[in-house]
DNA sequence: CAGACTGTTGAACAGTCGTTCAAACTCGTG
DNA sequence: CACGAGTTTGAACGACTGTTCAACAGTCTG
């Protein structure tokens, strides 16, 4: 169900998967349940359903297919500042985003495992790390962009500054409910964010 | 010159660490380095300039090594909430214990690293979970209790919610630290913590 | 139908992995 | 010196690793 869910972000033109897209929920699941020591080829193509060999026909080498299912992690995180309602207010728009940001649907166990394999895997190698980075930059950018067009009263890196409070406020919380899940304060939490993103200064 | 660092922390009653402390350093270092992933008992071994064997002699196991490893993390974690000065008072011990987690010696890239990694090992196995848990769990009441001692005014209940927010923007920090570096959100972040414990209400 | 092309399979290769173990080494004691 | 207990070594074992590749299936073109 989770990789069906991963598919249908990745390949919403086509209703059907293709191989290589298979190969990559795969890769993500096998990565989010035993972690990167648990993600050998063998895994992910059994994960997948396929041939070992089938992996490497469509992926350079491991560590470009790891890097590919990385990059999913980091669309579905921009995801998160992307308004939905295009109708809607800035102010309502950069709210909606806060709050999507704390769903428990978002806080959930495997999705937050993902984040933690990708953030450990940057620290380690400079491949990963530039991906993670770019995700990262592209969050920021977007989270900047939302508060900069809610709040026409604060300068531009008026906005780039709140936008950086909220991240290390969220990236807190994103940590938090991993390891010791307290929803009260993530309740807490998300209203330091707005405070962060909507008082006046 | 970080393995020897490591190894005083450890061993502080002796001077001359012991053949398993030298592992349980190389361990660190090498996961620090190069991750779950690269953390062979060979290249444990090699790190400490010891044979392949004597790291299964002195460990059970490759698991009963890393679990020994990673709980030195977690005591290195309890030390950023033991009051180092006993004469000054709980305010004071409270704000320097608050301001240690936020120095620059701590927020290295190597510890951070290293936090990384036994956060990403706890999502995935329960072993490891279980220790950094207890860890987590130990570092909360530990600042609960600097909190409470600070903080006369404050019911128990009340000192640990608190504790808890300071948990998620010190936690916010150090994943921030090493994934978009940015010491003036840093000293922000800071600030919003001292404001957390010491703020009335 | 022949041919070319993409997709897919699984056996095979050379390594590395964790673990075991006989042998060697070190040291304090008899 | 000899003995035994505690350390340390590195070769060896079987299981697993990433990658390659000949073989096969499917589809489309001429």
């Amino acid at each position: 169900m989770a990789t069906q869910a991963a598919a249908a972000t990745a390949e919403a033109s086509s209703s059907v998967p293709s191989t290589a897209d298979r190969i990559l929920d795969a890769a993500l699941a096998v990565l989010a349940r035993d972690g990167v020591a648990g993600v050998s080829m063998r895994a992910v193509a059994s994960e997948a359903g396929v041939a070992v060999g089938l992996a490497n026909y469509h992926f350079e080498s491991k560590t470009a297919m790891i890097c590919a299912a990385l990059e999913r992690i980091g669309d579905r995180d921009i995801d998160l500042v992307t308004p939905r309602d295009i109708d809607a207010t800035p102010a309502e728009q950069l709210r909606e985003c806060l709050h999507r940001a704390f769903d428990p649907s978002f806080l959930d166990a495997s999705y937050l495992s993902l984040r933690l394999q990708l953030w450990s895997l940057a620290g380690v190698d400079s491949v990963y790390a530039e991906i993670n980075q770019g995700a990262q930059r592209r969050y920021l950018d977007g989270l900047a962009a939302l508060i900069d067009a809610a709040r026409p009263d604060l300068s531009q890196p008026g906005a780039a500054r709140r936008a950086a409070d909220v991240l290390i406020e969220q990236n807190g919380v994103w940590l938090t409910a991993i390891l010791v899940p307290d929803q009260a304060a993530i309740d807490r939490a998300l209203a330091r964010c707005e405070a962060l993103a909507f008082d006046p200064l």
